[in-house]
Order: structure tokens, then C-alpha cells, then sequence
DNA sequence: TTGGACACTTACCAAAAGGTGCATACTTGT
DNA sequence: ACAAGTATGCACCTTTTGGTAAGTGTCCAA
């Protein structure tokens, strides 16, 4: 399939044919990738995870101004999902003033180190990358658009 | 840093000291994986790029029908952003009727390649996040808690 | 006694992302 | 002539996500 290409345009059948490649092995996820994103998405979640690798169990606090650009409501959220989806543990000291901390499950570490390549990628290609996004950033926000 | 924790609750200073730990590199990102997620996030993508790369060269409809789910406007619209990112090249054949194909650049394929991981990672663990999800829809959804 | 630190929670709101459906211009098959 | 297929564009709308500002209860330090 991935050889012959000479067919230029599909044949009014052909539809089925390269539909279901990328077969839906489990209900839900199209694939190992799908699932993976899915659970890493969230615009904190790969740092969360980062940093927690990185240092160990992080309170709370720490990370809240680790992570700086981020609000209580979506760090807390963000964790609870991660905590949820099995990644991180969520340790309550229960003293008092409160004392917590987040450490990864052994699931969340060998995710991170999943990571790890993706996390070399983009330390390599960050320049054309940034690059690419300080272009896109003028005629991304809406409305203005050198076409006027 | 990442030795002595034995330090309860965080001195009303203290607070400079962790700050700044995912220090940025370059204008806008936080760190590699942060600028390689913002690259690879949308909700097509990952499987965009995925399907390319085993298959080389992939005609427009072919990628319609294969990912399924994916609505018209959207399959376009992040294909322009990863043609924009440079991570996939489009290539308009000029014909009547209209054909194009989209391959991977060779920033798209080491970028395919640093996902393999991730996607590994999400088939070996994909029964355990997909339970978890399964869950997690219940009370995910607005207003319908176990709670009342 | 006021104020800050701790780890959250809630109500409300804005922005981003994604989806629907229709339109294009041209060709081929029926 | 008409439907279907080619790769898109656009207007409009809903869903999802993230952000802001306030409040909780308990403690300690000034």
C-alpha cells in the first residue's frame, strides 16, 4: 500500500479501503499515540511532569511558583487530572497549615521518560521553531491580517 | 536542590529561589518539550503526522477518510499550521481536477521519530489509561456527581 | 488584631479550538 | 443533465479550555 502510488485519483470505491489504518485498538484511543496525548495534554501538564521528575516530590507551592505563568484553579486541575490518569501521587500530610506534595507513580515516570525525546526535539529544532511562531503570530491573531 | 527537602513550610522568602527553574532558552517557550508541544498540539495532529510518515506522500481525501472523525475545515486547517511549521510539505499538482499530496519534511520526520516513544508508550499502557478515562467520563460530565 | 502563608474551592467570563453546512470550479461516469 | 469526486474557503455556532477574583479555615509572626 505504501508502495504502489501511481493511482492518481481515487476510484469512486478506494474510500474504504485506507479507511481504518489507523485502526482503533481499545474504545476511545486510535492509537498508542492518541492515548498518550490524551493525557498529556493540558497547557501545564508536560512541565507539571517535567519539574516532578526532575525534583521529586514538589509541593504544591512549589510548583505554583515554579510554573509561574499559571492560576491555583488550573494548576489544582491540572494535577487532579494527572493524579486521576495515574501519573502523579498526591501525598496530604494533614497538618496543619496544609502540607502536600505531588511525586509521579511509576507509570508517570515512565512516561516522562517518554518524553524525553520529544523534550531533545524541541531543545534542538527551538530556534526555526520559534522562529516559524514569531511569523505566524502576526497573521494568527484575529483580524489582522496584511491583506488590508 | 533536589537532595535536601527537609524543609516543612517554604520561608516567606524562598519563594525567588525555586522560581525560574524551567528557565526560558529562547522567547516564548519554557523548554524544548514545551516548544515541541505547542508544535504537535491540535487534535488531529499527532495522527496526522503519524499516518504520513509510514505512508509517504498522502493525497488530501486519503487523510480525510483515514482519520475519520475529522471534519473538512479542521484536517486543513492543521495541516496549514504543520505546512507553516514546516513540518509537513504540501504539494499542489496543479491539475484539473485538483490534486495534492502531503509529505513530511525532514523536520517533520525526526519529529515523527521523537513521537515513536510516546507512542509506544501509549500502546503498552493504553488498557490502564483507557480504564481511567473510562471513569473519569462519568463524573467528568457537567452537573452529574455522585455527590448528590 | 491584622496580615500572610498554606492548599485549595467556587462563580463567573474570555478565548481558543473544533464542528456544521454550504459554496467553489472543474471533470468524469451514468 | 446530474450526481459524485477533487481540495479547499467561509460564516456561524458550540464545546473546551484557561484565566480572574474572591473566599475557606487554620496557623504563626508582627
Amino acid at each position: 500500500m505504501s508502495t504502489d502510488r501511481s493511482d492518481l485519483i481515487s476510484t469512486p470505491a478506494q474510500a474504504q479501503a485506507d479507511v481504518q489504518r489507523c485502526t482503533p485498538n481499545l474504545p476511545g484511543f486510535t492509537c498508542g499515540l492518541d492515548a498518550t496525548l490524551r493525557v498529556v495534554s493540558g497547557k501545564w501538564k508536560p512541565l507539571i511532569l517535567y519539574f516532578v521528575a526532575q525534583d521529586g516530590p514538589t509541593r504544591y507551592g512549589e510548583l505554583r511558583r515554579a510554573i509561574r505563568d499559571v492560576s491555583d484553579k488550573v494548576l489544582i486541575q491540572q494535577l487532579k487530572e494527572l493524579e486521576a490518569d495515574g501519573l502523579v501521587k498526591r501525598t496530604d500530610y494533614k497538618e496543619v497549615p496544609p502540607r502536600v506534595d505531588y511525586s509521579l507513580t511509576p507509570l508517570g515516570q515512565s512516561l516522562a521518560e517518554a518524553l524525553v525525546p520529544l523534550c531533545t526535539w524541541g531543545t534542538e529544532h527551538m530556534a526555526e521553531v520559534s522562529r516559524v511562531f514569531a511569523e505566524r503570530a502576526t497573521w494568527t491573531r484575529p483580524g489582522r491580517q496584511p491583506t488590508g
